[in-house]
DNA sequence: GCCATGCATATTGTATCCAACCAAGGCCGC
DNA sequence: GCGGCCTTGGTTGGATACAATATGCATGGC
C-alpha cells in the first residue's frame, strides 16, 4: 500500500532482507530508536519502502544478534544491557582480544603494521572533520588488524559481536567526553609496543585500553542516570502489573 | 527498567517459528541433515506441516547462530567447520571457561556443589541407559552450573552458542570413541578441586578437560576423513560482508 | 466508587500467491 | 564435434491477505 511518491530511503538492490537489517542494525547503532520502545514492523516497512515480510526477517537476525528482543505478540524492542552487563562485555573483550594479540604478534609482519598505521590515520582524520558515524567501523577495523595474523577466524566473530555491542553504547559516551583523542592515543601506544615485539606491555596496554574504555562508559552511564534521572518527555510509560 | 533479577519465565509462549527453530537445530545438532546439502525449506515446511515463512524465518534465526549459511538465491545449507576451527572453536571455550571458573568459585555455594553433583548424576544415569540424546544439554547444565555463580550473564551466552556448535561435532566423537566416561571422570575431579577450593587446579583441570576433548575431536575428525576418501573438501567459506 | 469482565482495536504471526533468480540441458552455429 | 546461447524447470525472495493474540477502554456488577 505504499504510494508512489519518493520512499525516504531508497535501497540498491540487493536482497531486501540483508538491506533492511543492515538498516535497522545501522539505526540502532547509532541510537536512531528509542530503548525500550517498540520496533513497529509496519512503520519501519513503510519507512524503508518495504513489505514486512523482510523486515520481520532482519529484525530476527537482529535477534539473534542481540541487538533487539522479541516479545511473543508484542513487538520487538531494542535490547538494552545494564551498566554491569556493559561493564563485563568490556571486561570480556579484554579478556580475548588481549589473547587474541598475543597469538597474533608472532606473525606480524610489517606490512600488517603499516595497514593498521594507515587505518589509524584515517580513524584520525575522520575524528578531525567531526565524523563520528564511521567510529564503530574504524575502531573495528583497527582492533581486527591487530589480530587478524593470529588466523582465528571463529574468535574474531565473536569480538566482532562484542565490539557491535559495545559501540553502540560507545558512541554517546565519545561524543561528550572526548574520548576520542585519548583512543587515538592508545592505539598509537599499543603499536608501538608492537613494533619492539614487546607482546607483554602491548597485551597489557591493549587490556587497559578496552578496560578503561569500559569504565569510563559505565561511569558515564551511571552519573547520566542519576543526574538526570527522568528526561522522559510525556512518554506515557504504562507498565503492565502482572498479577 | 528491566528487573534486575532473573525474570519469573510465565509461560513458555511457543510460536511456531521458534518451534520450528528449535526443530531445525535439534535434528542439525544431532546430524539429522548431512552437511553440505542444500536445505529445501518446502521440504522441511511439509515435514513439519507448517508453511514456508516459520522455516524461513527459523532458518534466518539459526544463520546468525552460526548453524546454518545462506547463499543469496540458492538456498541454506548446514555450515561446516574445519577441523582447524573447530579446535579453535574448544581453545576459545577454555580460555573463557576457565576464567569463568575462577570468577564463580569464591560465590560458590553448598548448594551450587550439590546441584553440580545432582547434574552429574543424571548425566551418569542417562548415558548409562544409552542416551546419547540430551548429552549437549546435560553437558551444558552441567558447565553452566559451575559457572553461574559469577554472575556474568553475557559471557554466559558467548559461552553456551560456542557450546553448541562443539556438541554438534562432538556428538559423534562421544559416541564412537567412548568419551563419556572420560568427560564424567573429568567432571568429578572439576568438583573435587572446587570441593578443595583450589581454584588454580580447578582451572588446570577444567581447561585440559575441555582441551582434550577438542583434541580427541579434530584427530577423530581427520582419521575420519583420511581414512574415507570423502573428497569433500568442505570448503568453509564464511560469508564476507564489506561493510 | 472500585473491580472484574467483555468488546474493540491495533499489532503480530502465518498462509497463499506471484516474481526474480540460478542451474541445467537442449539447440544452433561454428 | 564442440562451445555458446537460450529456454525451462525449480527454488527462493517478497508482497498481499487473513487469522490469532494482546492491550486498552468501556460497561456492568458489587
Amino acid at each position: 500500500m505504499a504510494p508512489p511518491g519518493p520512499v525516504d530511503l531508497p535501497i540498491e538492490r540487493q536482497t531486501v532482507t540483508s538491506l533492511t537489517r543492515d538498516a535497522i542494525r545501522d539505526r540502532i547503532l547509532r541510537g536512531g530508536y528509542p530503548a525500550g520502545q517498540p520496533l513497529r514492523q509496519d512503520a519501519i516497512a513503510e519507512q524503508l519502502g518495504v513489505s514486512r515480510i523482510p523486515v520481520r526477517e532482519a529484525l530476527r537476525l537482529l535477534e539473534a544478534e542481540g541487538l533487539v528482543t522479541f516479545n511473543p505478540h508484542r513487538g520487538a524492542v531494542v535490547s538494552t544491557l545494564s551498566p554491569a552487563e556493559i561493564e563485563e562485555l568490556f571486561e570480556l573483550r579484554a579478556e580475548i582480544e588481549a589473547d587474541l594479540l598475543v597469538r597474533a604478534m608472532p606473525h606480524m609482519t610489517p606490512a600488517h603494521l603499516a595497514r593498521a598505521d594507515d587505518i589509524l590515520d584515517t580513524y584520525e582524520a575522520s575524528l578531525a572533520r567531526g565524523q563520528v558515524a564511521g567510529w564503530g567501523s574504524l575502531n573495528w577495523k583497527f582492533h581486527s588488524a591487530l589480530y587478524a595474523p593470529a588466523g582465528r577466524p571463529v574468535t574474531m566473530g565473536v569480538v566482532h559481536r562484542l565490539h557491535q555491542h559495545c559501540d553502540r553504547y560507545a558512541r554517546m559516551q565519545l561524543a561528550l567526553t572526548h574520548g576520542e583523542q585519548r583512543a587515538i592515543t592508545e592505539h598509537r601506544n599499543i603499536l608501538v609496543a608492537i613494533r619492539r615485539r614487546n607482546a607483554t606491555r602491548a597485551a597489557a596496554l591493549l587490556r587497559r585500553h578496552i578496560l578503561g574504555a569500559g569504565q569510563a562508559l559505565v561511569a558515564f552511564l551511571n552519573a547520566q542516570q542519576g543526574g538526570a534521572a527522568h528526561a522522559a518527555p510525556a512518554s506515557t510509560r504504562r507498565r503492565s502489573r502482572p498479577s
